[in-house]
RNA sequence: GCCGGGGUAGCUCAGCUGGUUAGAGCGCCAGACUCAUAAUCUGGAGAUGAGAUUAUCCAGAAGUCGAGGGUUCAAAGCCCUCCCCCGGCACCA
């Protein structure tokens, strides 16, 4: 059985993470939870990525350093964190020494293996802003339609593809000022020569990761740059480069690794090697598909340049995008949800569970209140909560808190219970193959057979006249209720912690066995209480 | 332009290596229950209309998963043409 690294996107941290970005970190601590339940040894890490172009110029703008930015701003994911129960192994950042040292490291070793060579390049550059302009950051009249707000990358008027260079009249965004083209040395990752290998590792990969990836490799691959002229980064390692800092993408990446070093360091002596380098170990990265490339290419392409021997993604998760009544999420437009505004709407468990049931693995997904209302209200509250809620009352004011024997089981026990068991089967299943939106389903669905078993056997009225029978029931839901308990700890930590309590044990079984709770086992009664409440959400 | 994804009940979606009468949840209608947080459970209509029949019912034919063709004993899943929506097309992070 070999271990696991549960990876997330890391966040760049120019603002604060919406929806979008907090799927991939809750679903990272959802995943490393699981796989920890279940038994497996795993690590789960991910960061904050606060170098680059974006931070430097917002900087600018507040007349800060950006370094004062982004410890404010990462201080605050760290809190945001906390309330989404997401508390993963090491939840890192890029400007951290261990980071840095590794990646120069890093590409030292990859320029000895001869993946680097140096070029020179002309860029823009803004005499007034001091500063190398991405394209992006230039605007110009298109050269095709002559569209005055054309992009230094696209015209979003006749969305033809630019280079900077060809902008009529270009202007820095920043200033409004005319910039310069500059003469500039850049040293770049040769991606191209890998081209054999990676298409044999991408073939690997999953259908909506592998056509993307597969396209991108048959058009050929380009050498990615590997510096850049800003100042907030990290400083280049090659020599005649100490001007340079390394391109954000470039070294974020790598991140997967030194927030696996910076574990070890933190007191587990031989934890990088045995996970990196373990041809056993398996890796998921949960990722946005805005970010496939980074890692179905680059990434591999940097570890297999390194000859480090480091392990090549195992499983690449990518989900489409959540659309906001049919928006895109988006920071200018100011579209979406921002992990703040959706504290003040309900809690941080509640949109674990809601993220994960909506987590859009097939096509983009429509997040709309209504749905986030019905999923809490309906789904979490009424069939899970209330499920449990009954039972444990049950317990608690008809057999004074002390769980009741089993008796003599009927068929309707027994397939109730062959249903029970089937589906934590299915959902063990379906989290090993990734499929978490369907795990987290059949876990709803395991409250539906749950709430259908009490409504049928009808326990309220079997203690009047079949006390034996009453027992039975309710022995079966209590262990319900710990099957169920098992499959929500991942999803929802702190709330499952609260049902540990009520039932008055340390944890829930992941085995399929039934009886995972003793009759005659006490639950602390005067804790029962219902463990979700609605929500109600004004219109917007 | 190229690549990819999507278009299935009022809504959100599942089904798509072709195979019984196209599914679920929500919503809607009716009923049951009262242990529980006005929670739960069951049934029904609903992705189609028309003809015939006094009516219920039954039988047959036809249609039905964006549109239209095709392949097949059989298509929501495959092929072709087209329409609509979304995303990407690398130095943006």
């Amino acid at each position: 059985m070999g271990k696991w690294m549960v990876f997330s996107a890391w966040p760049y941290i120019n603002s604060e993470p919406h929806l979008g970005t907090l799927l991939h970190l809750i679903t990272a601590d959802y995943y490393a939870r699981f796989l920890k339940g279940v038994g497996e040894e795993a690590i789960s890490v991910s960061g904050s990525d606060e170098h680059g172009t974006p931070i430097e110029v917002e900087a600018m703008k507040q007349g800060r350093k950006p370094v004062e930015l982004t410890d404010e701003m990462h201080k605050k994911v760290l809190e945001l964190l906390k309330q989404f129960s997401v508390e993963l192994d090491n939840y890192s950042r890029t400007d951290n020494e261990v980071h840095k040292e590794f990646v120069r490291d890093f590409y030292l070793r990859l320029e000895q293996e001869g993946y680097v060579f140096k070029q020179q390049t002309i860029q823009l550059y803004c005499e007034h802003d001091k500063i190398f302009l991405p394209d992006r950051f230039v605007v110009g009249k298109c050269p095709f339609c002559g569209y005055e707000r054309a992009r230094g990358d696209q015209c979003e008027n006749c969305g033809r593809l630019l280079e900077p260079t060809m902008l009529i009249d270009p202007k820095c965004v920043l200033c409004g000022n005319t910039p310069v083209k500059r003469q500039t040395y850049h040293w770049f990752f040769d991606l191209p020569r890998l081209s054999d290998k990676l298409r044999a590792f991408v073939a690997g990969l999953p259908e909506n990761v592998r056509f993307f990836s597969m396209n991108m490799i048959n058009e050929g691959l380009k050498p990615r740059s590997i510096t850049r002229d800003n100042k907030w980064g990290i400083k280049s390692p090659f020599p005649g480069s100490e001007d340079k800092t390394i391109y954000v993408w470039m070294e974020a990446i790598l991140g997967y690794l030194s927030g696996v070093k910076e574990l070890e360091l933190g007191g587990r002596p031989g934890l990088f090697e045995e996970y990196w380098k373990s041809p056993d170990t398996k890796s998921v990265y949960f990722i946005g598909k805005d970010n496939i490339p980074f890692h179905s290419i680059i990434l591999p392409g940097l570890l297999i340049a390194s000859n480090a021997g480091y392990s090549l993604p195992t499983y690449i998760s990518s989900t489409e995008f959540f659309l906001f009544g049919q928006l895109k999420f988006s920071k200018s437009q100011h579209v979406g949800v921002w992990a703040s505004e959706a504290l003040q709407i309900a809690d941080g468990e509640y949109w674990r569970y809601a993220l994960l049931s909506l987590r859009p693995e097939r096509g983009d997904s429509n997040f709309s209140w209504a749905d986030f209302q019905k999923i809490i209200n309906n789904d979490l509250n009424d069939t899970i909560g209330n499920f449990i809620n009954r039972v444990l009352k049950f317990v608690s004011e008809k057999f004074d808190g002390v769980v009741p024997e089993q008796r003599q089981l009927t068929t309707d026990d027994k397939e109730f219970i062959s249903k029970i068991t089937s589906k934590k089967r299915e959902y063990i299943d379906l989290n090993y193959s990734l499929k978490i939106k369907d795990a987290v389903k059949a876990f709803l669905e395991s409250g539906y057979i749950g709430n259908e078993y009490l409504s049928g056997q009808k326990p309220w009225d079997l203690i009047k006249r079949d006390y034996d029978r009453a027992c039975t029931v309710i022995y079966n839901s209590v262990q319900t209720v710990n099957h169920l308990g098992f499959m929500m700890s991942p999803i929802m930590p702190v709330k499952s912690a609260g049902l540990l309590k009520q039932l008055n044990i340390s944890k829930f079984t992941a085995e399929l066995k039934w009886e995972a709770i003793n009759p005659g086992h006490k639950i602390n009664r005067n804790d029962v209480s219902p463990l979700f409440s609605k929500i109600k959400i004004k219109k917007a």
